[in-house]
DNA sequence: GCGCATCAGTCATACGTACCACCCCAGGGC
DNA sequence: GCCCTGGGGTGGTACGTATGACTGATGCGC
């Protein structure tokens, strides 16, 4: 390439890579790009990234591609990270969210095919997977801290995850937005809630809970009835059905998140229970199906964008040396037609 | 490193890269991870990359993360992956999707950072983000081809695209899912029939469409109102407003996914037309959401998981040299609440 | 005409790994 | 005692880039 150029290498590199202003002719650096467009030729990564020591590239890493949510939240960061020069690169990671295998490394089946290889692991952390591992830093969302054991010495900042541990966190106030359905339901007469919750062990969802009971138990003559389910289709329905068929059903279902919340609907609707008028339903995360429901679903929304883009300014002040403060971002309930006040509390 | 093992940096580079058996004894192998876990050592994985001249990494571009069905194609690549000994990182590339820039290069916002920072167009091409440019291969879902254009000579194969084009292609057979849907409504009775098309200028609604199109016209009396709508929330329900207000509306809609048809539901519910059976309605994808609507929703299933999959061992092929064939995969009419034969078709 | 500054570009080196070619040593056959 | 073999390990080099130190040429002030 330089000498079809007819330079030497270095001046390949200077105008290449972009700093030739004062070093290079603006004459010769238009002969290299158009050697190097002529040749198809490129710089190669690998090498810039072992010179520099840095790739300018972030990971973040999500527990699923399944939920819309997180799209808003990659808009986000992607959005500060190409202000500030940087790449990002999603990373799906059920098993960390889930809980098995956070300590272990990033590799999930990859150490397995390893050792059907004959690896019986020897190379003891995972090797294989260059790109995904040649970050400047991490933003883990909705995960437990355990879940960066795998990248040790790499900066990160956590999202929507417990506020308490080591890393810098930017989190949604969660428990405000619980606070905030219980007010709103309370106001509207209803005394006995039930809680549809998600069975997902993840900070999010804990502190929803505790700050939704913590509520509902100041409340005068208030209770709370409580159901765990999976977020697998169906499982919600039945898991509302069972609060629904109990002794002294809640007027009120608060549901962990929008999904649930259908789940509920439904469960309603095997009954012959109308919503709101026989029972009432919250969602929360206000994703696109809370309006494609009838009726449309009262929820609380959450700033999913904002998270990402605080989160990568955030993980930007780590990378400078900084200690960014921990950051929470309020959500906002959404009234829709999904809340009424009970059937006791009307004429 | 090597001299806190006391073994020089090929025992270590052996040993560490797996590949020691035979050439270093046990003890030794086992001191030298000793020293490394004690150190927190790892090998440097651009220097890896550098030497190797490959990453063992895929990327997966999607149009979008808010898009729920991205992620069972995600798993299928992961999986085949994984047992290769390959990684997956997931670029979430809405500019390429949408055709505008697509033929630029995959920075989107970090050129014009770039030029903000005094670059003014020097570097040409996107030049930052390791990482993301340092892949193996390359798999674009539901891209036009033109989205390769940033990656002259990475090997790829394209999902759900445009199987006309010169990459290698996997690709549902959305043509027959529309012609099972129009087969469906022909043997309810429907003959008047509405397609609520996405305005998302890609191959699989165009073939989506086409199919639709062509079975509807072969009927006898077969007619097709279309028309368009954007994915945001309320568009799709004006959309298929439209076509139940014309002169002599369809007495079916077909909707070009799952959550066109969930506005469709709400422009039947808001004219007091009830599905399905003053309207019958169908979608395509059958997400979790075609299950959370009310009544349920008939729609077909594609094979999003085993899309990805045979994606990933295609692009394997290619890696090897091969070149592999074209590869359709079929939906499967699941027939649910929603559809149900015309009111006038009934005694 | 001379020294000095500036411009345009090149040289040489370092980044950390993988792997070929080599070396050393112990053991064994004869 | 000598050659051979093979196991265990090391030396050295190349991968392609970025960049500080250097060089040669040109222009300019005096």
């Amino acid at each position: 390439m330089a000498q079809a150029a007819g330079v030497s290498q270095s001046t390949v590199s200077l105008v290449l890579g972009g700093k030739w202003r004062g070093r290079v002719s603006p004459a010769t650096a238009r002969g290299v790009r158009e050697a190097a467009e002529r040749l198809g030729y490129r710089l190669n990564v690998a090498a810039r990234n072992l010179r520099l020591g840095t790739t300018r590239t972030v990971m973040l890493i999500v527990p699923t591609l399944d939920n819309p949510f997180f799209g808003p939240v990659y808009t986000g960061v992607a959005r500060i990270a190409a202000r500030n020069g940087f790449g990002v690169v999603v990373y799906p990671w059920p098993e960390a969210a889930r809980g098995d295998g956070a300590g272990g490394s990033p590799d999930g089946g990859r150490e397995a095919a390893d050792a059907e290889r004959g690896g019986e692991g020897d190379g003891a952390n995972g090797l294989f997977g260059g790109a995904r591992e040649a970050v400047d830093g991490i933003l883990a969302m909705s995960m437990a801290e355990e879940a960066l054991r795998g990248f040790p010495g790499t900066p990160a900042v956590m999202l929507d995850s417990d506020p308490a541990g080591a890393a810098p966190t930017v989190v949604f106030d969660v428990a405000g937005g619980a606070r905030a359905i219980a007010a709103h339901l309370a106001a509207l007469g209803h005394r006995r809630i039930g809680h549809v919750a998600s069975a997902v062990d993840a900070w999010t969802f804990r502190a929803r809970g505790g700050a939704l009971a913590a509520s509902v138990e100041a409340l005068p003559g208030g209770t709370l009835v409580r159901t765990e389910t999976a977020i697998e289709a169906g499982a919600a329905r039945e898991a509302a059905g069972r609060l629904l068929d109990g002794p002294e059903p809640p007027t009120a279902l608060v549901c962990d998140d929008d999904l649930i919340a259908a789940g509920a609907y439904k469960a309603a609707r095997a009954r012959g229970l109308d919503v709101p008028r026989d029972l009432s339903v919250t969602g929360m995360d206000d994703v696109l199906l809370a309006t494609a429901l009838e009726p449309e679903l009262t929820t609380v929304g959450l700033p999913a964008e904002e998270l990402g883009a605080e989160g990568m300014a955030a993980l930007l002040a780590v990378l400078d040396g900084e200690r960014p403060p921990a950051c929470s971002l309020p959500g906002r309930l959404v009234v829709r037609g999904s809340t009424a006040p009970p059937r006791a509390a009307r004429p």
